[in-house]
DNA sequence: ACAAATTTAGACAGCCTTGTCCAATTCGTC
DNA sequence: GACGAATTGGACAAGGCTGTCTAAATTTGT
């Protein structure tokens, strides 16, 4: 395990103030010296580890929106494997697990550390996901008022069962993941399927 | 400020490692060796601290649970004034925001400790809300399959917008709120109110 | 095989924190 | 005002952590 990845682990685990660099080391299997070689300083091998996770989450979170399904066959069925997708490559795994708790814990602390996630990582997650969405809306799959709400919607249902465990940094099982994915797709799809207009126009523009 | 008051500032603030008995001690106004005469150790007065959060938390929950509208004039309105008072009094609020901050970043250390909240916070909340959800379902005035995942979905809803202040810790403004709640009820309506089944039998049962 | 670069173990000073002890002071109550 | 209880400030030992230093060992490149 390189340097930077065990010291993820640790700081997660125990905290910036609890972590210390002999726990670090141990855990890399390197001796501490080697540790100091690197990184020169704690507080830089913590700015190293964040730097880490928000670039290879952002770059799961992208490449996981590529897989939207643009031209859905079944789109309760896309629907849902986009987004258990997106919890099993993004939110559950390791790097996903870990920044989220740094974030947590040191955002207020570090502030100008997570300005850089808060706006590469949200800000154009959402965007992107708002985009697909957008989409899907304007080939005729839904009926959305507004995308970047209706994305935000999306990723909160998605979750809506999974949040406890989140908060206290467990691991879902697939079943929970794929449970709270469909409730929350259906859900969503209940919200912004294609339907009638509010006054209630139901069987118009059925050429699929 | 009480001891216990000011220990949950500086505990969140600095997590538990970073807090140290001279800050906590400043911070309440009183000697260090007052704070240990009350609690004896840091272990302890953490261990008071989070009993108070967990209790306040929970009274709080359940008083605003309690103002949940079982026979609402506006339905919309009613549902996104009672997602405002959700914020404001249990979530947003400093017991809220600090018992938060505390699960999140000490939960998986000392798992025996929050247990109590696992099992009396979000067991016996979600519980009472579904309830009241299942309620306003039989008064016809909603169509829900499964209130419990219908009461952690509109919980999700409603603070879909919020996610990312929370994670910051941070607090929503007033305005904030309010829009997070608007669109979250909106959409929640959009998807549980009573309208045709799947089939699509629609006239059915109006005798309101 | 050899030289340079890197890694290692250990010792070390400096600092901070916890938790205890104690004498002096303040407070609440009668 | 007087007495007991609580609070205070300060000193203190014990222990932990950071970050540096050094000399030896190991790896790497050629």
């Amino acid at each position: 395990m390189s340097v930077v990845d065990a010291a993820a682990s640790v700081f997660c685990r125990e905290g910036y103030a609890g972590a210390n660099i002999d726990l670090i080391s141990a855990e890399a299997g390197v001796s501490r010296q080697t540790v100091y070689n690197h990184h020169g300083d704690k507080r830089n091998l913590f700015v190293a580890v964040v730097r880490d996770l928000t670039e290879r989450c952002n770059a799961g979170i992208f490449a996981t929106i590529a897989t939207f399904p643009d031209q859905p066959a079944d789109l309760e069925a896309d629907l849902i494997a986009f987004a258990v997708r997106m919890n099993r490559n993004c939110i559950c795994n390791r790097d996903g697990r870990f920044l989220r708790k740094l974030i947590q814990a040191e955002g207020e602390r570090y502030p100008e550390l997570f300005a850089e996630w808060r706006e590469q990582g949200p800000g154009r997650t959402w965007s992107a996901l708002a985009a697909r969405f957008a989409r899907l809306a304007f080939a005729g799959h839904l009926s959305i008022g507004d995308p970047d709400v209706a994305a935000r919607q999306f990723l909160a249902l998605v979750n809506a069962e999974l949040q406890i465990t989140f908060m206290l940094g467990g691991i879902p099982t697939e079943e929970e993941v794929l449970r709270s994915a469909t409730n929350g797709v259906r859900t969503f799809l209940a919200a912004f399927a294609r339907k009638k207009s509010p006054a209630g126009k139901q069987a118009a523009l059925v050429h699929a």
